[in-house]
DNA sequence: TGGTTCCGGAACCATGAAGTATCGCATTAG
DNA sequence: CTAATGCGATACTTCATGGTTCCGGAACCA
């Protein structure tokens, strides 16, 4: 986070909050395009028409930039006060994947992608987690499948921590591993036959039996 | 590869076999603890107590020394000859994941997070994929899976090409992102209550309703 | 034995990137 | 107006490292 100045001694000319934007902005595009280790300083600089003096005044170090740029990113993705409700699990599953714009979506998982190589670099850092665009879409889903169970539409005892990482891991897989985004269709199919059933009555009982 | 000389030139000291696979482990060593990028040539030959130029006389390249390294490695995970048959599809898939160490499983799936940031370096490695620990994985389960369907155990219509994905991409998804191993209890309960409903006769019938 | 190739180890060099400093101009408080 | 700070741009320092080469010694073939 870019630092405050005591407003009460501040003379001169002021941060431009703009600056702050473009330069987490360029960041994603950055590390969406090279990875992390491909990403430098002065390539984001370029990008984002700003000084390297400018990046260094708000973010002391390169990975200071970054995990900000994450966290930026993940503040825009999912909203979990307002959850789709359209009376069905299924449609509420489906929703949530609705309003992101395909090529938002292949950029923010691109980006994903450049973190992974920081995770190894980075000591502490995969302990706290806090760095993975997926684990809001976990929690989202959560939320989803408990409303659904507290309404009675699930088996109570379904498993609602595994397969609520069912559809998040499989896009994780083919981020990271196929470079792909998960199209429209293949949602579909992850939510009617795998997902779904993983939560129904007879699933829960076959798995107890 | 390493060029094999012409054995009819061939007069001086042999090349000793033994450093090849000595280098090929460091390298996959290495390549767990730090990346990719964060892999040196240097490190790998201090690892593998060989001297650079013995690297260089095999493999031109890091990038060569990386892949050819991650090709040895694929070629000791999964045997497609010799899968399992226990006579259940659950007893198959469970015991695909049984012969291997837990530590030995942890060094792998670290390995092939350091391969994520060499896919957007090298240009052409994301479309061959065949750098990837997870493909022969749901190979074996797409195998598994169709054998099941010719026996009679699940639906015909059953989506076999995406219920192999399931527990690779969550295998995946775990490496990655969390940097955590599947463990056993985690592995049956997303064979009793994911994949097997997934397959199961009235799981397709709901879907196609 | 002698020439050839391999070995581990180390020195070497060019490239590139992180972070700093500086310049000229713009903006704002007092 | 003036001093102080932010701005884009660029030059600079410092350091890591990928790739290459050389060395002394060992193994191997004729």
């Amino acid at each position: 986070m870019p630092d405050l100045e005591n407003p009460a001694t501040a003379r001169g000319r002021k941060r431009d909050p703009n600056r702050d934007v473009a330069i987490l902005e360029a960041t994603i595009d950055v590390l969406a395009e090279v990875g992390y280790d491909g990403l430098s300083t002065a390539k984001v600089a370029d990008r984002a028409q700003a000084g390297k003096g400018t990046m260094y005044r708000r973010w002391p170090t390169k990975t200071d930039l970054v995990l900000d740029a994450v966290a930026h990113m993940k503040a825009q993705q999912i909203d979990l006060e307002a959850l789709p409700d359209t009376g069905s699990l299924r449609g509420d599953l489906l929703a949530l994947f609705q309003p992101h714009e395909g090529a938002q979506v292949d950029r923010v998982l691109r980006a994903m992608a450049g973190v992974v190589s920081m995770i190894s670099q980075v000591p502490g850092l995969a302990e706290t987690g806090d760095y993975s665009i997926f684990e809001p879409w976990i929690a989202a889903n959560t939320v989803l499948m408990n409303r659904a169970k507290a309404r009675g539409k699930i088996a109570p005892a379904a498993d609602v921590a595994l397969a609520a990482q069912i559809i998040p891991s499989m896009a994780a897989y083919r981020a990271l591993i196929l470079r792909m985004a998960i199209d429209r269709d293949l949602l579909v199919r992850l939510v009617d036959q795998v997902v779904l059933p993983a939560l129904s009555e007879d699933s829960v009982a076959a798995s107890h039996s």
